[in-house]
DNA sequence: GCAAAAGTGTTCACATTACACCCATGG
DNA sequence: CCATGGGTGTAATGTGAACACTTTTGC
């Protein structure tokens, strides 16, 4: 913000009553991404607005007159998925002056990693469904625009914040992990690089259990070590460069 | 966004007016770094809200009706630095509840780098002017929150884009060069590490020139070769993985 | 000739990549 | 016994960090 009107003549030529510009609307719209079968899936409703009928979206809702935008977007969050522990991040902010037919909607997108299978249930209403990544190829308003770069910066923050163990159960396989980052990264990775990768980071807890209904050699099961990840967190903080 | 209010009843518990949604008024800030004696410095102005009198502020602008939100933020560069061929990045939104004393003002926070010797004279408004970012300690509203969010998006960024040569004049030796990136992460650099670093890129190109009124052996001086810079640009989103 | 910075290569540690075989389980 | 994936190591290559001496210029 925001030297705006009074004192400064110069910046706003054109005269514009300061009430003019308080008539703008703020939406949280949440991507929300999922994982099973193998492939990467996000939580779309159908758009109930005429303009858009038959479409589907993200889910988002208006900001609230006395809510700030964390507030809403994990709202959001916990209205669609139940979930109320999860890591939500703020991508792009939307403000295309059409983008919305009810009149200026500038949207903040944020996305979440959840666990499908941990809170399907709670998907009471029936118009929210899981879709494949790869199978939406439009959205309603600029949502795919907006889904696009979600998961564009989704690629981004796995290489450098393992943050993707939402997606899976607790306990979890090697190669569950791996499908996950192959279906993340859209590439084919090496399994044992993988493996030494992953166990370089420490960040993985063995439960001295295995798989069991595989239809084939079960593999060891694994916790993400939250703790240790959180110690790493701080620990790479503190070393940032002045400033 | 915005499966709002009319048809699902079940999102807004708490029944609202739509049109109390659409009081918000939306704002941009620019931080604008600069860089000269060897030290990062940001543009500020005095800020000429009574609440906040004799703080300094981010340059902003609130966004107009008619306006989105990339053609504010270069109105306000264009305004305050004269300048308009310069890339500007989004950062983050803040829309904390009472962040502005007028309203409720959620502000979409850019960066910019200039060179300040090439548009010292343009700042007409005498209430503007570059601090070095060292010595900023408070700033109204919440803008040293902005300023911290963007100086270190502006360390991640350097890592990967090279488009801090903005800062400096068309022509600068390796020196000058060395010196901005030492600013802009806050550490000492290894020369020859540097050097190497900076010519496996083929980013520069050899002026055949070499500096004068140095008070010792003169370097020689580049230009940052822009075309070759766009070209790498899209061959590494070409070569993106699937998505 | 002295101060100050320009210019220049090598070595080491570490990370990334490519690559192949035997093992355990379910069917 | 067959199919499927589990589990494992090594060599080559690339990348980042550490480090010292000679050269050129202004003063």
């Amino acid at each position: 913000m925001t030297n705006s009107a009074p004192k400064r003549p110069n910046i706003n030529t054109t005269p514009i009553d300061i009430q003019d510009y308080f008539k703008v609307a703020i939406s949280v719209d949440c991507v929300i991404f999922g994982f099973d079968d193998n492939a990467l899936k996000v939580l779309l409703i159908k758009c109930n607005l005429k303009e858009y009928e038959g479409s589907w979206s993200l889910l988002g809702d208006l900001v609230r007159p006395d809510e700030d935008l964390e507030t809403a977007s994990y709202r959001v969050l916990k209205e669609r998925t139940g979930l109320d522990d999860l890591y939500l991040e703020q991508v792009q902010t939307f403000g295309g002056l059409n983008r919305h037919p009810a009149g200026r909607v500038v949207t903040i997108a944020y996305y979440s990693l959840v666990n499908i299978k941990h809170h399907q249930l709670k998907l009471s209403d029936n118009e929210v469904h899981w879709h494949p990544l790869n199978d939406i190829t439009r959205l309603a308003f600029d949502h795919k625009k907006i889904l696009d770069l979600c998961y564009l910066q989704l690629q981004k923050n796995i290489q450098e914040k393992p943050l993707v163990f939402n997606l899976l159960g607790n306990k979890f396989s090697l190669r569950e992990l791996q499908h996950l980052y192959e279906a993340i990264l859209g590439t084919k990775l090496d399994r044992r690089n993988f493996r030494k990768k992953i166990s370089t980071t420490g960040l993985l807890i063995d439960t001295n259990e295995i798989e069991s209904d595989v239809p084939h050699r079960p593999g060891k099961l694994y916790k993400f070590n939250y703790q240790k990840y959180q110690k790493q967190l701080q620990r790479a903080n503190g070393s940032k460069p002045q400033g």
